[in-house]
DNA sequence: CGCAGATATATAGCTTACTATGCATTTCAA
DNA sequence: TTGAAATGCATAGTAAGCTATATATCTGCG
């Protein structure tokens, strides 16, 4: 008995694999970066300083896994945070000139990488992904709170 | 501009977070923990003892990543390891009567899990979804190799 | 005004993923 | 038969996710 079979029927075990090497994908079109600091180069992208907690909503992470990825990208000169003249306690966060320049590249190899991944599906089908994982996503979501 | 519907249209963003969401989700079932063995589970809870080399490759993960795993669930007493006496070099790994139990309650939180999450599509649904899934992983392979 | 509770961030500690590398054993070719 | 290459596992180090908790500031009520 082959259990191979077993894993294929698996959603979460078939999600977590695409999921991993999408990420894969995506680290190998960058030159020594990698792909945690994506949803931030997103949400920093094409707008002003926003603070942490805004950050963290928009990536989907817990704040913590955000405050962390944060240090990685100040370390690496990447971002700066500027203390909210509004409210003493938040940071605004907001993108280096470097930081702009890898958005830009990992921008490059998200859409070179989703166009890959896509040229697997018709047109449709793309449309029908994107509208079931919106959904488990909905459920799952439910499920957690 | 309401940049969230650029994260919706993201294949990766969306595979990324529904991966997320299904691993809380069987981690909150489950008494003490983590979805991390589960592939282990599922290979060694019909059969016999198999080497590492032969998990890692079930589980889709790298070498040290599973040897990190079985590290862990052999500290907390879910497997043995004993020298496979065909090969120096190898040890062949089997669930210990805790790991068969905490397999089958593994099992059953991915059962209800999946089921959960499936619930929002129709079944014909379902079968599109895997077999999106796994022409994604296809392309995504070929890309890494 | 002042204190209690809420809120924003930081830190500690764990898991699970990766790459790079080292060590021991096995295999194969000369 | 023996030495080089291949193979199986372990270890080191980093990233990115999580929960729990600490600290600092803000808000609002009495």
């Amino acid at each position: 008995m082959d259990l191979s079979y077993d894993r294929k029927q698996s959603t979460g075990y078939m999600v977590n694999l695409t999921a991993r090497l999408m990420v894969r994908a995506i680290e190998r079109r960058l030159t020594g970066g990698t792909a945690g600091p994506m949803p931030v180069f997103l949400a920093l992208l094409n707008g002003d300083a926003q603070p942490q907690k805004e950050l963290a909503r928009s990536a989907a992470v817990e704040q913590p896994t955000m405050a962390n990825t944060l240090n990685r990208m100040e370390r690496d000169g990447l971002i700066e945070r500027t203390p909210d003249p509004a409210d003493g306690r938040s940071m605004l966060i907001s993108l280096t000139k470097l930081g702009r320049q890898q958005a830009a590249q990992a921008m490059d190899a998200a859409t070179t990488v989703n166009a890959l991944a896509l040229a697997a599906l018709t047109p449709q089908e793309r449309t029908q992904l994107l509208d079931m994982l919106q959904r488990l996503i909905g459920v799952l979501e439910q499920d957690g709170s």
